[in-house]
DNA sequence: CCTTGACTTGTTATCATATTACATATCAAT
DNA sequence: ATTGATATGTAATATGATAACAAGTCAAGG
């Protein structure tokens, strides 16, 4: 129960999201990159909760901020997050979520509760270890890879 | 370069389907399914090459065999086919694989070239394993999960 | 047989997700 | 100021997926 991710342990959340953001900033000053207002407010976004959005549901709540109303508004800031390491697609959602590790190497598997959608970015070191070695045995190189479990986080499961 | 996952070996591949499709009837008749003309005729589609098909893909191949013509008829019998273990959902590419382990259960990666678009379909009881081992640090009880890799193929690494 | 209920297929309509293409604006240097 | 690179806005379109309902098929049980 120690070392939980974030996402399924108790916290004290608008703290998390401030120091996501300062990590944000300090991480796009250090590589230059351009942290502009969209992008800022998509990754703000995202950070609002442990959940996964969808490009559109991201792309109403920037419209509504003013910004650009059609898809690629959304798609580009998603994009761009996703490319700098500060956000991550899941794949099985369609969707997006922030990255709790910006800035750090990390290999993420993600845990999606069934009963809260609450998506959970856990260490999976030994899990990517394993595919490389299983990638080896058949002389695939990987490039990306994608880790994804679906089931019950603690609470729901306790609930059930 | 033994134990390779067929889609990356040189192999009989009419043989290889035939086998399949028997296997799949074999597993159809244990367990009392109804492996109907559309249904067979998907799996048969699905088994063709070793590439993952979208739903619109295997949609029209239908049609143009004299079934619906509408994208439900095409996602009936590929969610068929997923439930009962006969094909697998690639999540990165939207997209349905015939299953190449009908009827054992098995704990797949998948392999996905980016040079030829083969998905191969490998072994990943050690991979699944590391990730029961995470899930249960963090007390996540797991119910299905996906595991993909991207990148090149032993061929198509060999030709860049 | 023939009725009945479960399952399967067909079809319409609609929704959700993602990209292409092009115009305009902003920025960081010469 | 000029210029090339990057970023944003917008329209149009492509691609993937589901809801809802009607019609057909099938395997008992009467
Ligand atoms: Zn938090
Ligand atoms: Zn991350
Ligand atoms: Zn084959
Ligand atoms: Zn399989």
């Amino acid at each position: 129960m120690t070392n939980q991710p974030i996402a399924f342990a108790e916290h004290d959340h608008s703290a998390c999201c401030g120091d996501m953001m300062r990590r944000a900033e300090a991480l796009a000053q250090d590589k230059g990159l351009r942290l502009t207002p969209v992008r800022k407010r998509t990754l703000e976004i995202l950070l609002e909760s442990h959940h996964a959005l969808g490009a559109y549901d991201v792309l109403n709540r920037l419209a509504a901020d003013g910004f650009g109303n059609q898809p690629p508004v959304a798609y580009r800031a998603l994009d761009f997050l996703v490319e700098n390491g500060l956000a991550h697609r899941i794949q099985r959602l369609n969707a997006f979520a922030a990255c709790m590790h910006p800035g750090q190497p990390h290999r993420p598997v993600f845990f999606i509760c069934t009963g809260c959608d609450t998506v959970a970015e856990a260490p999976g070191t030994g899990v990517g270890a394993a595919i490389a070695t299983a990638a080896e045995t058949v002389g695939f190189a990987v490039e990306r890879m994608n880790i994804e479990a679906v089931g019950l986080c603690p609470a729901c499961r306790e609930a059930a």
